[in-house]
DNA sequence: CCGTATCCAAATCGATACTG
DNA sequence: CAGTATCGATTTGGATACGG
C-alpha cells in the first residue's frame, strides 16, 4: 500500500505524492513512449520499453490507467487487440516533462563532474 | 549499481536519468528541507524527514553529496558538529520542484477521482 | 553528536511457463 | 495477442546496538 502526505509524516514534503505517481519505477519511460510514439498495442510498449517483462509492464499499466494517466482500450477481436494511449490528464504532464529534459540538458554534466571529484577523493578524511 | 541511458536501452527515454538522481527514494523530502529550512545538521534532518532511519538517512546523504546536490560541512569540534546544506546545483532544481507542485495542486484531485472510478467499476467484465 | 555494523523482513524484479 | 501464475533471486528498508 502507498503511504499518503496527510496520514503519514514522512512525507511532510508538499511533492512526494506527485512523485509516488509519476516518477514511480518505468513509468517514465512508458509515458515517454506513449507520449512520443502514440497509441500503441501491447507488444509494441513491450517492445519499446526494453527490459520490461510482460508481468511488470501489465502492473505499470494498470498503475497509470487507474491513476488517470493511460487508457486503455480493448477491441473484443480475435485475436483480442488492446491499444494504450496517454489521456489528457497524462497530456499535462508533457511540459514537465520538457523541464525535466531541459534541467538535464543543463546540469547532468555537472552531475557527472560531481561524481567523479567525490569518487577521486577516494575515502578521504 | 546504476544504469546508464547510453548503455541501457531499457532507459531509451530522456529523463529517466535524472528520474533516478532526483527522484529516488528520500531524496525529495530530505532536498526540500534542505530547501525549506535552510542548512542543517544531521539530527535536525533525522527530525524533519520523519520516519528516516539514521542509515538510511546516512545513504541518501552519501548518494546526494555524490551527485553534487547537497553540500556536506564537518566541524572538528567536541562533539563533533556536521552541517548539511543544498549546493548551487541542488537549488537549480527549485523551479523544477514549484513546477511539480502546481501540477500536484491542479491534478492531484483528477488522479483521486480516477482512482475512485477505477476501484469502483470493481473487476467488471 | 554523527554516524556505522549487523541482521532480518519485506517489497520488487526477473525468468519462465502457460491460458483465453 | 495479451496477458496471468508461479517461483526464486535481488534489492531495499527497518530495528537495534554500538563506536569515535
Amino acid at each position: 500500500m502507498k503511504a499518503d502526505a496527510t496520514t503519514d509524516p514522512e512525507l511532510a514534503c508538499p511533492i512526494s505524492p506527485v512523485v509516488d505517481i509519476v516518477f514511480s519505477r518505468w513509468t517514465t519511460p512508458i509515458l515517454w513512449s506513449l507520449h512520443t510514439f502514440g497509441r500503441q498495442r501491447f507488444v509494441e510498449l513491450e517492445r519499446r520499453v526494453t527490459g520490461i517483462t510482460p508481468k511488470v509492464l501489465t502492473q505499470r499499466l494498470r498503475q497509470l490507467e487507474r491513476d488517470g494517466l493511460v487508457v486503455r482500450t480493448y477491441h473484443p477481436e480475435v485475436p483480442p487487440r488492446v491499444e494504450y494511449e496517454i489521456s489528457e490528464l497524462g497530456r499535462s504532464l508533457a511540459p514537465l516533462f520538457a523541464h525535466l529534459t531541459e534541467w538535464a540538458t543543463a546540469n547532468l554534466g555537472h552531475v557527472e563532474r560531481a561524481r567523479e571529484e567525490y569518487d577521486a577523493a577516494g575515502s578521504p578524511r
